[in-house]
DNA sequence: CAGAATCCCATCAGATACTG
DNA sequence: CAGTATCTGATGGGATTCTG
């Protein structure tokens, strides 16, 4: 909210009439790339799990069907330079990782939760073709 | 929410205790499907801009910097067939076709809105290196 | 256990051109 | 205006193998 307050002439970079033109509807700015990164099916799945409780990379990569060694890592990487989670590695032998949301994290995760909460609410409503 | 009631078995696919299994995080779970359709760029946008107000195609490609036609059109498309919005077209010359948000559209639209609304506000919380 | 490193392919998405 | 058609380059992501 204090944020990168649109100056006036960032919002006069116009589109349509009506619409605001800082922001996810701008082509470059960065909240548009943000906007990418939360508005991804495995971030979403790792944030919604991590808001439940902090968990360890195994545990994590179970919990999430599907979701690959390299894919979970790459993702978990790309959160942690975000900000949104932090890594605690106890050097034991195995080593023991664990992940955790931070402050921005779990503010993120509330959101994520609304959209996992969404797609199971309405999936029944929502008939595809069989492709 | 009397969508397809996980039934006791299903809860016992089992992945990590203390996890519900049915759901998004169940792998051929339709919730999964369905969240990896709401989880995404272009549908967050659009519905985002649908919920302000119909909608004509040239106006919607406009107001979101950087889609292309065939992006657009194919969103649209799916959109269309999973219920979340209808397509009006007026028989005029040149044709005019105008999309609209169903409830359940709306429904999404809420939703595509607090993402909007979370990328904008946290953006500059989110620092990347210039990879 | 928690990854890193490869290989490789399917899909996504951008650019371009054309049409009723 | 509202698309469709085609081509192609980027890249997301799966499978597999290896390691401190």
């Amino acid at each position: 909210m204090t944020v990168d307050e649109p100056s006036a002439d960032r919002r006069r970079a116009v589109t349509e009439p009506g619409f605001e033109c800082w922001g996810v509807y701008s082509r470059d700015c960065a909240t548009r790339r943000t906007l990418a990164r939360i508005a991804d099916k495995w971030t979403i799945l790792i944030v919604g799990r991590l808001s439940q409780r902090a968990c360890r990379f195994g545990e994590l990569r179970r919990s999430i069907e599907g979701i690959s060694s390299k894919v979970l890592t790459e993702h978990l990487r790309d959160l942690e330079a975000d900000g949104l989670i932090f890594r605690t590695v106890e050097p034991t032998s195995p080593p023991s990782v664990t992940y955790e949301l931070t402050d921005l994290g779990v503010s993120l995760g509330r959101l994520a939760i609304s959209v996992k909460d969404w797609a199971e609410e309405h999936a029944d409503a929502i008939h595809r073709r069989p492709t």
